[in-house]
DNA sequence: AGCACGCCGACT
DNA sequence: GTCGGCGTGCTC
């Protein structure tokens, strides 16, 4: 008897086994029906065998879909990526079908000539329709305008039967890319780099690069000259380009459709679903050469992916948190190993993790030193706060206040950066100490003065401010503790009564739309001094921006997270590439009360080696990542004492093993958020040890409930 | 994820 | 005396 195992879109951990019945030819990747308890599903199979009977009394398959199947290696990643993050097989397979259940897009409605049927009464307007027509084919409403007259013409000229109406099946028309269509003039890095990726994509077999090039070195130039010369050698080949943010996609895709002369494939939560559907068949049919997408797209079922770009890789956006918790960034190393494809990781401020491969020999490093054009980089500068510190209840310091004067005084541009937003991040009493905070989460309210409101940023929660001290009941006690963005603005304007000044975060930016728009007033000159969170700190070209000012250079040195120097040295690097892209220079000024700090003193010397070693010996010394691993298990639950009680089974079930340590469990950094209780157990291990081997063992000592909800974090990333 | 089984309040 | 609340558990 014949035995296919299913992979079901369910939270559970293994495939489903069915009988085939006779005639029915199954392989792995097909899509087929299942029947799962009263209902049918939608499965994968992941393996198909002869068994001489089974234990179990086993339901047939109910039918293989008329869906394309998925490529093997497809199939091999969602299986690998399902063990590696210890998550249910099903739901990683299904995330391989997303965009499949939508609709195809309505077929269109084009109208073309009958023959050479003429009106019978040509008056002007009919005239200009078969004019504008000409033998080819349009819909409706476009020929109209493109004549200049109504749709009632147009319908006119269908009544009478000189022009007939059709449908034509949308399919998606990826228009195969031209290689030569509009090459770029590369520089001598940015040639050596684009031809060591050519050189492995045309030979086959997985390998991975380090794109390392400061802001303006042309990444995006080398990379697409290696997609390019992939596509020459064979013009089958697909590549993937991962980006962090969907707001990125649009002018990656503008470059791309002027390099190549055809729009490639757009792939993200923000693609209307029947779009979505297109681009899914023409990839799975290699009718699509190029996907720009953001970490979903590597569950694509590519059956000819080449070549793998994770652009700007450093950044956490790759980390999914929610559902299935997976880093774009592996992941996509590893679906270039499954696959034997090239993989570059590109980066100006590259990851420890990254950097640490590239050392030791496991990555290719291709770096791009130069600059493209003439700009420079910025001279970086420390302010120390103790020598200079702002005065009460301002967040500028003198030397700062004096810089932005000067820029605007030049008809130049500035940029202040605090990664903050609101108005100020604390709110409390100043007779009882009472700080204010979000109901049912521990996280502090944070005033927004737009809006006249307090808000957590974790749960969305908001109420206006309360005239009287929610705990002791003073009237007018409530004072706002810290800057914000806004609260920084506010100084500023008061300042430079007279500069045109903005916010730019995550409050004032509500869609990429509007993102659009604020980004071309600055380029446009339109805006004087922009005080902004990190949102603004990504690959943008500003030629008028000459000061990049950060108020709290400090902040991501406090808090004792893992990456928090990492991070805060690549946000001041992306935030101070900023300045001075153009042929201006640029100046950075960073405020600190720790301008000794090494972190800062690397940064300051524009020194990122100081910085990696420094960083990277102590982590070496902790045996933390990128030298040793990190999971972490996060349970929460509405009922606290469950959590206690599962915490506290986990802590004594777990199994004997070298060269690993467990800790906790201890309140998750937010114990409590939406009313549930947080408690996390954290294990660190050494680099060879099997760390999913371990937790499976692990977590099949201890029974979860259902009340409470369990969360295997590999590898975390955020440690909130 | 659905959908069923299973123990405690207001109703024809 | 039942109908039904959704808590817990199973689906090859």
């Amino acid at each position: 008897m014949k035995v296919a195992s299913v992979l079901i879109p369910l939270p559970v951990q293994e495939a489903f086994d069915y009988e085939v019945g006779e005639g029915l030819d199954l392989a792995r990747g097909d899509q087929v029906a299942v029947p799962l308890g009263p209902r049918l599903m939608r499965g994968i199979v992941a393996e198909v065998r002869e068994t001489t009977g089974s234990n179990r009394r086993l339901k047939a398959v109910e039918a293989l879909l008329e869906d394309p199947r998925l490529p093997e290696r497809t199939v091999d990643f969602v299986e690998w990526a399902a063990r590696w993050t210890l998550s249910p097989p099903g739901e990683m397979a299904a995330t391989a079908l997303k965009g499949l259940r939508a609709p195809r897009p309505r077929p269109e409605r084009k109208l073309r000539r009958v023959g050479d049927r003429t009106p019978n009464r040509p008056t002007p307007g009919r005239t200009a329709v078969l004019e504008a027509i000409g033998e080819r084919a349009m819909p409706g409403p476009e020929l109209a305008r493109a004549a200049g007259v109504s749709s009632a013409v147009v319908k006119g000229l269908v009544d009478e039967g000189v022009l007939e109406a059709f449908e034509v099946e949308a399919l998606a028309a990826f228009d195969r890319p031209d290689p030569d269509h509009k090459p770029a003039t590369l520089n001598a890095d940015q040639a050596a780099a684009a031809e060591a990726l050519a050189a492995a994509t045309t030979v086959g077999g997985f390998k991975p690069f380090l794109l390392d090039g400061v802001t303006g070195s042309g990444k995006t130039e080398a990379y697409l000259e290696a997609v390019a010369r992939t596509l020459k050698a064979d013009p089958e080949a697909q590549v993937l380009i991962l980006l962090p943010e969907i707001a990125l996609t649009q002018a990656l895709i503008e470059r791309i459709t002027k390099r190549f002369g055809a729009a490639p494939a757009e792939w993200h939560s923000g693609v209307a679903p029947p779009r979505r559907r297109m681009a899914w068949e023409a990839v799975v049919a290699g009718r699509c050469n190029i996907v720009v997408g953001a970490r979903s797209a590597l569950f694509l079922p590519f059956p000819s992916l080449k070549l793998i770009i994770v652009d700007e890789e450093h950044d956490g956006s790759f980390k999914q948190e929610e559902g299935l918790v997976y880093h774009g960034r592996d992941l996509a190393v590893a679906r270039a190993r499954i696959e034997g494809s090239t993989v570059v990781l590109a980066s100006a401020t590259p990851s420890l993790e990254t950097l640490w491969n590239a050392h030791h020999g496991r990555y290719g490093w291709l770096k791009l030193a130069t600059r493209h054009g003439a700009s420079v980089l910025p001279e970086i500068s420390l302010l120390d706060l103790r020598q200079s510190p702002p005065d009460p209840q301002t967040w500028l310091s003198q030397p700062l206040r004096e810089a932005i004067g000067e820029t605007l005084l030049a008809g130049e541009q500035t940029l202040l950066f605090l990664n903050r937003r609101g108005y100020a991040p604390v709110v409390l009493c100043r007779a009882c100490g009472h700080r204010m905070t979000s109901p049912d989460t521990d996280s502090w309210l944070v005033e927004h003065r737009y809006t006249g409101r307090l808000v957590c940023h974790l749960t969305g929660f908001s109420m206006a401010r309360p005239k009287l001290c929610p705990s002791c009941g003073a009237e007018d006690s409530l004072v706002s503790v810290g800057p914000g963005v806004e609260r920084v603005e506010e100084e500023v304007r008061q300042l430079f009564p007279e500069a045109r000044t903005a916010v730019f975060s995550s409050d004032t930016i509500p869609d990429p739309k509007a993102m659009r728009a604020m980004i071309q007033r600055m380029t446009d000159g339109e805006i004087d001094i922009l005080v902004a969170t990190q949102a603004a700190a990504k690959g943008h070209n500003f030629p008028g921006l000459t000061l990049v000012g950060v108020v709290d250079a400090d902040l991501g040195l406090r808090g004792g997270d893992l990456r928090a120097a990492e991070r805060t040295f690549q946000l001041l690097t992306q935030a101070t590439g900023r300045a001075g892209r153009a042929d201006k220079p640029g100046r950075a000024l960073l405020q600190t009360w720790t301008p000794e700090h090494p972190v800062l003193m690397a940064l300051a010397a524009g020194d990122r080696d100081a910085f990696v070693e420094a960083e990277m010996a102590e982590r070496e010394a902790a045996s933390l990542p990128p030298h040793g691993r990190l999971a972490a298990l996060i349970l929460s639950s509405e009922d606290a004492n469950a959590v206690e009680r599962i915490a506290n089974d986990l802590a004594t079930a777990i199994p004997n093993a070298e060269r690993l340590e467990v800790y906790g469990p201890a309140d998750a950094p937010l114990g409590l958020i939406r009313g549930r209780r947080r408690k996390r157990l954290l294990v660190r291990a050494d680099r060879d040890v099997d760390l999913q081997g371990f937790l499976r063992s692990w977590l099949s000592r201890v029974k979860v409930p259902g009340s409470v909800r369990l969360t295997v974090d590999v590898d975390p990333y955020s440690f909130l």
